[in-house]
DNA sequence: CTCGAAGTGGGAGTGAACTGTCGGTTGAGT
DNA sequence: ACTCAACCGACAGTTCACTCCCACTTCGAG
């Protein structure tokens, strides 16, 4: 019942070697590229072979299939996501901030449709990850409110809805999205007096 | 390679006896149930344990996976969907024949995710079934624009991304979509003035 | 009511696709 | 040069789609 080598839990002090390392990002990588490519179900062995490893290798990394894609979103989030929203509290105005937030977040997850479908399926969004990305998009939507160009009674959470919403418009035309992100943003603006 | 008993290529002319229909109707109403219940990859077997028939049965009666889902849309919108946009041709004023064909549509759909992810899955939105349901909301549309109470440039395959924009929603919360379809609705809304 | 045909049950079985594990081997780091 | 982390390939085990078979039941035409 001891665990001689457990691949999951590794102490965090001794770095991976350089080739594990190497394995490490290039599964990460593949995972990535087959998740788009082939679906959110893909064969972790597909995986591997994208990666130029053996399945047991990508077993060694990573527990099994919750975890890699744990591990895929973590990144994206890390590398996409929330440069982004950085970038957007820099954005002096409250509108241009959070519909240019809204557009960069919807081109992003379009192309990472995979991913995200996996991700859900897994319960990969833990209240942490999302408590991350809510965090900075409250504050851009309550700027917008305290300038009185965003509706009062929008949440937070809204925001994700509305991403989401859009997002699932590019199954029927993948270059139509503005449009009908467009439309949302019509219904969010503050009415005018 | 002769057939001897071909289980697909039925001829049309000699209708099915009574058990044998009796069957194919359990079977259709199992795979509704069990598509919500287990989600889109029920498997057949699963499907044939709750109808109360042996796979074998099942697979007498259609050829595979794509065939039952196939046949399982097409009851559904025969017996949901196109009702409603009868019903809702015969509504004379044209904003709430549109809106009220639309929240039908999504309060449908929201009950049925897994048969519509499954059918997406197998490819069961032939151009022929979307065709029926796009030329009466195509005709509500036109309507509603020589009113002049919809927005001009909307096209009839709109409706349908939007339909499909607020069901999604429901997976954040599925009491709140009337308020993200209203979100829309205000877009949609020829603008005043 | 009778009888032939249509239909069914259920089990055994094939093959494919995956997940996850094991033991021997290689090569990175010291 | 030596050692152990990390690798690979092979494989056990599972699940599922789909097929085949045949004795049995049920239907419905005459």
């Amino acid at each position: 019942m001891s665990a001689p080598s457990d691949p999951v839990i590794r102490p965090p002090d001794r770095p991976l070697r350089a080739d594990a390392a190497r394995n490490h990002a290039a599964i990460l990588a593949a995972a990535r590229a087959a998740l788009e490519a082939d679906g959110p179900d893909v064969a972790l062995e597909e995986v591997a072979r994208r990666a130029g490893v053996a399945p047991s290798t990508l077993y060694r990394r990573f527990a099994g299939r919750d975890e890699l894609v744990a591990a895929v979103l973590e990144d994206y989030v890390a590398e996409s996501v929330e440069p982004l929203l950085a970038r957007a509290a820099a954005v002096d105005d409250p509108w241009t901030a959070l519909t240019g937030v809204l557009e960069g977040l919807v081109d992003g997850v379009t192309r990472h449709r995979g991913l995200l479908t996996a991700a859900k399926a897994v319960g990969a969004f833990t209240p942490e990850l999302a408590a991350r990305t809510l965090a900075p998009l409250g504050e851009l939507l309550r700027r917008g409110q305290a300038a009185g160009v965003v509706r009062a009674d929008l949440e937070p959470t809204d925001l994700l809805v509305v991403v989401h919403m859009t997002v699932v418009t590019a199954e029927h035309d993948s270059r139509r999205w503005p449009r009908y992100l467009n439309l949302l943003l019509d219904g969010m603006a503050a009415r005018r007096g």
